[in-house]
DNA sequence: AAGCGTGTTGCATTCGAAGTCAATACTTCA
DNA sequence: TGAAGTATTGACTTCGAATGCAACACGCTT
């Protein structure tokens, strides 16, 4: 009945004594509120949805952590879609607007059309490390040109001068932009013939990158820059194990991102640490502040990584 | 209306046109079934939480992405849970109850009355690489002592005589079957005076073990058994750094799991690599077919794991 | 003791889809 | 062409909780 739900209410008219009457029966008969009746009428089912792609990423484990940290300061939980591949994704966001989410936090790229699709529910949505440049969307990124900027000015005040770079794929926003300023921080610095070659953000491919690069230069670079920490790693070890250029004497290493095993004493990255507790923080604060006023406009925050000085690159 | 809810079921009686034009319809409209309020009247949410305790552990986001995967084929969603304490397990448990989900996958240890309080609702639940000692429940694990006497055994073939084990947690009840199957295989081949030390499964914890086993022996042991992949990379790299031990010169280093980062050059673990995708499958399995059929009696299935051979450990 | 106000409680309706059953529409065959 | 049979469709009820509104109880004042 009524008075029942009104118990398990904070807000709502109910003397004390009922209260304390229901919540023992219910201990008794093992009666709990049920959510998605709730949800059905209050048309907020506290759920928001969380697009990853990749999760044996070693970058994504930490993001949905605290993005789970985070939801659940905010009272909602968490519907987790791993998508497999790009291609499933519609099928996936078909699932996302049946389970009637409050949001969707998505570390996935989106086509204008499937981020359409969403928003013309009025379900606000925030990207992970991710925009739009058509259109304004909410999301929160970590500032990827400074971080470039920062980087390649301490490398190149270091006295390096040759530079290779194992940028991520064509179709990762932040990956461009990484190398966009690199390349152009270089530029500034009277730097112009950099080797670039991609990967695909995992381990092989940084080492198949360092590979390319050393074969297809007269000499090979005194320093390479990797899109991420994963590629690093493997630029590392390949350098190391199979190319014979110990690092950082003969081959200095640089990546973006500041995972747990930038930090293990064989890699000591030199790196730029995303923020990833306050990104997350503010993606949840983004979205719920949208949930309760939809109007709001859309907005991009973007916060300042910071440069962890490893030892696998010469600094001085 | 109803022939509505007809058209976007399969089985239901509707005839094709009808089917088409409300496709259509629901297209223009921007119309999708709500899966809450379906749920609702069927009493299957298609909805699963998974439960897991620490997501930066590299072992867990392989199984979260395996898991995912399987769930689904299965037509059902992850509602995921990460629990930031243990202590916090009750209230996480009461949202469990409150989405109704379909059933529960446990990487994360619950007590006797927790497990009682899901499944007086009829909610089943896996345990992943986990399970009770005190009575049968539904689980999934890789065979530990398996593992834990082909490792050992495979070490003293190789001639190493003095062990040190670097152990789970005392609450980890597969951390002390590998301990218990290191320390009883060692006996039957009449080794005895083994040093064990405790470490939390981190990276830190294994640099600490190695530490202490060299400081509390008079000579450091030949090889280290460690509770998982992380500790023994962090053992790895703080013999080779910080305590003069080259590894496997001077010392030998094994593992359990065969997370990503095992395989990296660098460490090349000799460990026991669990066979994840088919747990996931297993774990998948075991409890659709008790949401399918409720008295189906509670099952523990176990795994065998696969002896990688890495470099790290001496083992001719 | 009557009247008023505040605080509680119950009744009825609502959310969106599923399923039962009765009412149609359509097909087939004599 | 009509009857019998099948296929399709619509009206109504159900799931469990939230909420507006009416009904009621209680404490207080006069």
């Amino acid at each position: 009945q009524s008075a029942v739900s009104r118990c398990f209410q904070p807000g709502a008219s109910a003397s004390e004594k009922l209260r304390v009457r229901v919540r023992r029966a219910a201990a008794e008969l093992g009666y709990t509120p049920n959510a998605i009746a709730r949800s059905l009428i209050t048309r907020r089912s506290n759920l928001i949805a969380v697009l990853i792609s990749n999760l044996t990423n070693l970058y994504y484990p930490e993001v949905l952590s605290e993005l789970s940290a985070h939801a659940t300061i905010h009272d909602e939980r968490i519907l987790l879609f791993a998508v497999p591949q790009e291609s499933d994704i519609d099928n996936t966001l078909d699932q996302v607007l049946r389970y009637q989410v409050d949001g969707v936090v998505s570390a996935v790229r989106l086509s204008a059309a499937q981020l359409g699709a969403i928003e013309s529910r009025h379900i606000p949505v925030v990207f992970f490390n991710r925009y739009l440049r058509d259109r304004p969307v909410n999301s929160v990124c970590c500032d990827q040109v400074d971080g470039a900027r920062a980087l390649v000015t301490r490398l190149f005040n270091a006295g390096h001068r040759r530079f290779g770079v194992i940028a991520g794929p064509k179709d990762s926003v932040v990956g461009e932009e990484r190398l966009r300023a690199t390349v152009e921080t270089l530029h500034e610095l009277g730097i112009r013939d950099t080797r670039i070659v991609r990967g695909s953000y995992d381990y092989e491919s940084g080492a198949r990158g360092i590979h390319e690069l050393v074969k297809t230069s007269r000499r090979p670079p005194q320093v390479v820059v990797c899109g991420n920490d994963v590629m690093a790693i493997g630029c590392m070890d390949a350098a190391r194990f199979e190319l014979n250029l110990p690092v950082p004497e003969k081959l200095s290493v640089v990546g973006f991102d500041g995972v747990g095993p930038s930090t293990w004493a064989s890699y000591q990255l030199t790196t730029i640490r995303q923020p990833i507790h306050r990104m997350a923080e503010a993606a949840l604060t983004l979205l719920m502040d949208r949930v309760a006023n939809p109007k709001l406009p859309a907005e991009k925050r973007v916060l300042a990584g910071q440069i962890v000085e490893g030892t696998s690159a010469r600094l001085a």
